[in-house]
DNA sequence: CCCTCCGCTATTGTATACATAGCGTATTCA
DNA sequence: TGAATACGCTATGTATACAATAGCGGAGGG
């Protein structure tokens, strides 16, 4: 072991990426507990930066802290992830609102606008093909981490990041969970029309539509998230799933 | 050194204690780099420990990593902090909301009633004493605790607990960078207003409302705030008010 | 047959030793 | 005299050794 050591990135951070990928992946169950040298040796790091990766995890919220010692996979309700995507479409309507508030110029705006055309150009596919839709996820994550820069608020952008770490939560991983839907189509659509109306919103300085519809937006979320997890059939596809405690609350 | 080391806590947590308190209360000037070796004979506790505190003050918005190396204590602007007072506002609306719609039975609400009214008690004196001003911010932070916990979402109050950590955004960390105005007792008075109409929207089931006043609590926050920051010459007795840089946008 | 207590083992928490990279300084050459 | 390069030191990143504790299993007694 120890033979050779990729130098390029740091051992914390390789270790951090693996084993969060080894947590979303379904390769670590939720409730068990994880033991540092079993991640010593899937990860190839040693004990040090394992556990800071453990650390940083825990405070991303995908780790939780055993009072005996040590850390286990955190395991989510139904509620706790829905109330995750209302918490960061509250907070990207608070980022909407900053922007729409503090003024941004037609030249920042162009970025907005340019993804906004992009995700019209691949809704126009009925049906869409899986390439277009691996496109979608990659703009509409653009779509949100352009809103989020645009408020200007560094300690805000932070929290939406944060409030994107749990599963599902995140753009991506939202879109994710839908796509088995038959309506899937349908909802794009209509999220590409909040998305038209807040960038409207923001451009002519209406900050309270632009929050409200930012909201509206994570209602549809949730609303949808619901009819997935209904759907668990076609989700078996979606690992994280598993990190979803079954009939919790 | 070493001679006797406190087996009660842990070394991280102390060293994470020691080390929040040495940036808190200046310390440790903003934008300097800290030291291991200092932090570890300050401390007492050895690297490891020290480390992981770093790494956790860095998560909780504190430290900055250094790019070469390290960590340095983060600098914020004036609208960072007005940012993060909003932002803990806006989330704590939600917070109200999801008690008020959720609903929360007579029982619940009693210490919320308690600390109402135990805080109406504090500020029938005109003017306020000193013990009585303390015992105003523990029991403020109590209500705003008390406040989350019946939102019945862990996501939702690890997020709050996380927009707390910077300097002056905590409950008690505002209302003490406010006491020093003049008109600081009038201000109790209307924040404490606020606190009666948020349990009342709560126990009428008012989802809606008992957003709207949370929200405004925390506007109000912002203002003082800035009222606050003019006053410079009466808070230089708080030293986390260093962490603030002075002009910056 | 079950419950309790003792001891062992495995795993985490802590400390320290080692490697490496960055930065400052000093010296030399142009 | 100034700038550039090389050398050395210091501080961080990493690895590993040591210590303590908690959980578990076995054995003995009730």
């Amino acid at each position: 072991m120890a033979g050779e050591v990729d130098r390029s990135v740091s051992q914390t951070v390789k270790a951090q990426l693996a084993l969060r990928d080894q947590i979303l992946s379904g390769s670590l169950r939720p409730g068990e507990r994880i033991s540092e040298l079993q991640a010593v040796e899937t990860t190839g790091a040693s004990r040090t930066p394992v556990r800071m990766a453990l650390v940083r995890l825990e405070e991303e919220g995908l780790l939780e802290a055993i009072p005996s010692g040590g850390f286990m996979v955190k395991a989510f309700s139904e509620r706790d992830i829905s109330d995750s995507i209302e918490l960061r479409g509250t907070l990207e309507g608070l980022a909407a609102r900053f922007a729409a508030e503090r003024g941004v110029s037609a030249r920042e705006l162009e970025p907005l606008k340019e993804c906004l055309a992009a995700i019209d150009e691949l809704l126009r596919q009925v049906p869409i093909s899986i390439e277009a839709f691996s496109s979608y996820v990659t703009l509409n994550a653009r779509f949100h981490a352009l809103l989020t820069e645009l408020s200007r608020s560094p300690p805000l952008a932070r929290q939406i990041d944060r409030a994107a770490a749990l599963p599902f939560a995140s753009p991506s991983g939202f879109v994710m969970a839908q796509s088995a839907l038959p309506e899937a189509q349908q909802i794009l659509i209509i999220a590409q029309e909040h998305h038209r109306v807040v960038v409207d919103a923001i451009e002519n300085r209406e900050g309270a539509r632009a929050e409200a519809v930012m909201r509206e937006h994570a209602r549809l979320a949730v609303r949808n998230l619901r009819l997935a997890l209904r759907n668990r059939t076609h989700l078996d596809l979606l690992p994280a799933l598993a990190l979803i405690k079954t009939a919790t609350d």
